[in-house]
DNA sequence: CTTTGTGCAAACGATTTGCAGGATG
DNA sequence: CATCCTGCAAATCGTTTGCACAAAG
């Protein structure tokens, strides 16, 4: 219920976007999952019945999405990169056996002080990275699902 | 005076690493320098006057380093990985303008309480990424130094 | 109809790997 | 002298790009 057609069309045509069915496919897949995806599993999730998009596609679509602020890129680890609807400020969680990325709730920890950093670097926003273990990684064996 | 030849030479012993002019030159490159380089940036040092080290050999070395645990790698902009020798606890800051990062000294900010956090998450470190403008950014137009 | 997007395949850049010769302990 | 490392080049992987065709407004 929180994101339907309507308003995601209305949200991309706000930011001046044209609606075409991959750039939509690929905003709403976003917007509806948790798990911080790459451009494979975005691609491979769109296709999964029918085919909706090419790979180029969904680069290119990040790319318009990234740059009128509706998606943002999320670095943890090597090579790859993974994107992520939720463009409010939050920090990430990304369990060290698995590698799954959870967000965490930016008032989780309280707001940290930054003006008294080293006097010339003027802080602009900072987010906290936690790693640890997630819950289905407790316990189990370290199963690497990607 | 802080890393003798010695003394380095010493540490990667008592880690079980066989000591090579290149894996050497490697480490004590990165130890001398604060700028987090990445591959490209600590092969062209290395080989600036005579040749030392192939690229390969700079990435294999890395390897060697990272799974031992005296360095580790920074990853803070898309693309390219970055190294670092200081694997004691700190922040980084990144400037948003020439990308350049720095050391944040782990006590500029207070220690953040993990526990409350998600029930099934289970921390063990974190760090604080910070993002801003540097002080060589700050008034000067935005140099892009690589 | 003008502009922008799509899809394919080729191009690219960072990193990895296979392998023969060389250095380390 | 057995083991591990180096260096080259080829291979791989994620991402970008050129271009002809198609779709959006």
């Amino acid at each position: 219920m929180k994101h339907s057609k309507d308003a995601i069309v209305t949200t991309l045509k706000a930011k001046g976007l044209r609606i075409t069915p991959q750039r939509y496919a690929v905003y709403a897949n976003l917007l509806g999952r948790r798990d911080h995806p790459t451009v494979d599993q975005i691609l491979q999730d769109l296709n999964q019945e029918l085919p909706i998009s090419s790979q180029a596609t969904v680069y290119t679509s990040l790319q318009a999405l990234r740059s009128v602020g509706l998606v943002r890129e999320v670095l943890l680890e090597e090579g790859v990169c993974r994107y992520d609807a939720n463009v409010e400020p939050h920090h990430h969680f990304r369990c060290r056996d698995c590698g799954a990325i959870h967000d965490i709730a930016w008032s989780a920890f309280p707001t940290l002080d930054l003006v008294a950093l080293q006097p010339r670097l003027q802080a602009e926003r900072y987010e906290v990275t936690v790693y640890g273990q997630c819950g289905g990684c407790q316990g189990d064996p370290g199963t690497i699902e990607d």
